[in-house]
DNA sequence: CTGAAAGCGCTTACAG
DNA sequence: CTGAAAGCGCTTACAG
């Protein structure tokens, strides 16, 4: 393949002429410049991005982080992967999957071998082994999804308490003043997942806020036990008329548990969910929810890294996505009998 | 950090014979490897990837390109991603991750960046216009999935047409003579996925061979619609009492279904399924399938792939993964009434 | 077995 | 505005 020599050989010009029009960083005669480009054309010269990063010393590439046996847990996880290799490519950058099992010796590699310029993590649990690496080395990277405690590292994360405020008032606002909050396994809650808190502890005080009892629910994991306890937590007497769902597999279950049950949406029973994009649009779920944004939250995580590229020593950013409401009838309109 | 030269000083020799106990392509006495060694681990040395590929003009990356919006419609896609990386990684090579939206246009900019040693397509299709670029440049590449004309290239696929069988085999052994099979939307067919009609001709041909009547059907696409066919097709009168399912939206729909009919699995119907092991986890699917095995087929899209790049010239393999069965209690013993 | 030298394909001060 | 030179951090014949 062609390199530079051969192209200013070609355009009679010397490599660091061409290379001025390569990099845009110099100015170049108009007339010297369209002699380049000619060559470059004829020769289908493109440069070599390993050279050039040896010689810059920034790879343009992101190491995306990723957890073991994400890919078994998360429906979601593909949206993420594609839409910040997509968002990477847009500010120039390319983007190296690590998926070691473990985390850290990925990280050190990635970092020692100088092949990314940045990291990504994706799906940052509260005592995230990932983070101690970065935090010693001080890596330019950035969380996705927020621990309580971020230690001074950029994190962007889906605003989840302010999704539960929005859900909470959208069924308030259609006069439901009982609700059911099904919700994620303790286990989730115990293994840092401040997502799951995050919704719920918003939700607990929007609903007292606006003066509605919230009966939380939490979940079992596995698919029979969620439908059991939905289907416990629907049929009891006295059970609200309005459900809150912030549990994936809850939500892939709940039309089966309605349907046994009896219960039609929105005549019966309102619903108002947080779900993954990714489920609502495999299994066609017909209730009104959250959007998580997985392009707006990818995107964001690759700028707020690319700033921490720029400037290092800048104060650590934490970004919280604004959710947006998508509205599917799901919830309708009752009258408080006082 | 630290740079082979640090290291040759630190350890009283030249730079050629740190690279040699680096590269393991020389022999270098024992005495001096043990200081060599001792001295990359004082500086804490690793060798920078970026260099070592200029040098050798191997980069160690693999690119994996992944199609437009495929995200949105598999949720199996994470899945292999992962198990390539992790495959890859096992054999020495990184994953750059490519998604253009024009995928022949991301497959020339990281061939002509040399950004790869070679690519890996996942989800190829019949008229896949990133296979054009491929056999122009004669790039290495490996295809997952398996167009009916792979024009020479290099493809790995799990074997449909033995899972077919399989399945089928697995009916007909349990005494069942007559089987509904719920098949893709024509669209799927019309779209060049060969997975699609490899699967349904031998299910077909495997039939007839078995003495089993097999009624196709082809559930529409939307989740309702699917729905709605496979309710027709399981009501209506003297509809078989056993059902194969190659849909993963069929799958899905499958247990609402069957509820809705007060079908009892096996009781009332068997069921076998070829459906993503994904489906199959999140939802908790009771039904005796096939498992698609992406490690397997992630595993041998890269062996191919090293073979390639160690043999260029060599003739292109077409590699199918043998299906397995993981039985689930779902098809029952029939006695046929002749 | 070890080392000096050249080279991989770029970029970037620095002269002119 | 353009070019000669040095350098990025490696590897690899080739001598010794």
């Amino acid at each position: 393949m062609a390199t530079i020599g051969d192209v200013a050989r070609e355009a009679g010009v010397s490599r660091s002429t061409v290379s001025s029009v390569l990099t845009g960083r110099k100015l170049v005669l108009p007339e010297t410049r369209t002699r380049i480009e000619a060559a470059i054309a004829k020769l289908d010269y493109s440069v070599n991005t390993g050279a050039r990063a040896l010689a810059t010393s920034r790879t343009m590439t992101l190491g995306l982080v990723v957890r073991f046996h994400e890919a078994e847990f998360s429906p979601a996880l593909a949206t993420y992967l594609v839409a910040i290799a997509d968002a990477a490519r847009e500010h120039g950058y390319g983007v190296l999957l690590l998926t070691e099992v473990d985390g850290e010796s990925a990280i050190r590699r990635a970092v020692a071998g100088r092949q990314v310029d940045g990291l990504i993590l994706l799906s940052v649990v509260e005592d995230d082994p990932r983070i101690g690496p970065i935090v010693e080395f001080r890596f330019p990277a950035v969380l996705v999804g927020m621990p309580a405690d971020t230690r001074g590292v950029d994190a962007v994360d889906l605003d989840f308490a302010a999704a539960a405020r929005l859900l909470v008032d959208h069924l308030a606002d259609h006069g439901h003043r009982e609700t059911t909050l099904a919700t994620w396994p303790d286990e989730i809650y115990a293994s840092g997942r401040t997502y799951a808190w995050r919704f719920r502890n918003a939700a607990l005080d929007q609903a007292a806020a606006r003066g509605m009892r919230l009966d939380v629910v939490s979940c079992p994991s596995g698919a029979e036990q969620v439908r059991g306890a939905l289907w416990a937590a629907l049929s009891r007497p006295g059970a609200a008329r309005a459900l809150l769902v912030h549990n994936d597999a809850a939500a892939a279950m709940l039309p089966m548990v309605l349907r046994d049950l009896h219960l039609e949406v929105p005549g019966d029973i309102s619903v108002a969910s947080l779900h993954s994009a990714e489920l609502g649009q495999h299994y066609a779920l017909p209730y009104t929810s959250v959007d998580a944004q997985p392009e707006a939250v990818a995107g964001q995580a690759v700028e707020v890294l690319i700033r921490r590229l720029a400037a290092p020593d800048a104060p650590a950013e934490a970004i919280l996505v604004p959710p947006r409401l998508a509205l599917r009838s799901s919830v309708r309109t009752v009258t408080p009998q006082s």
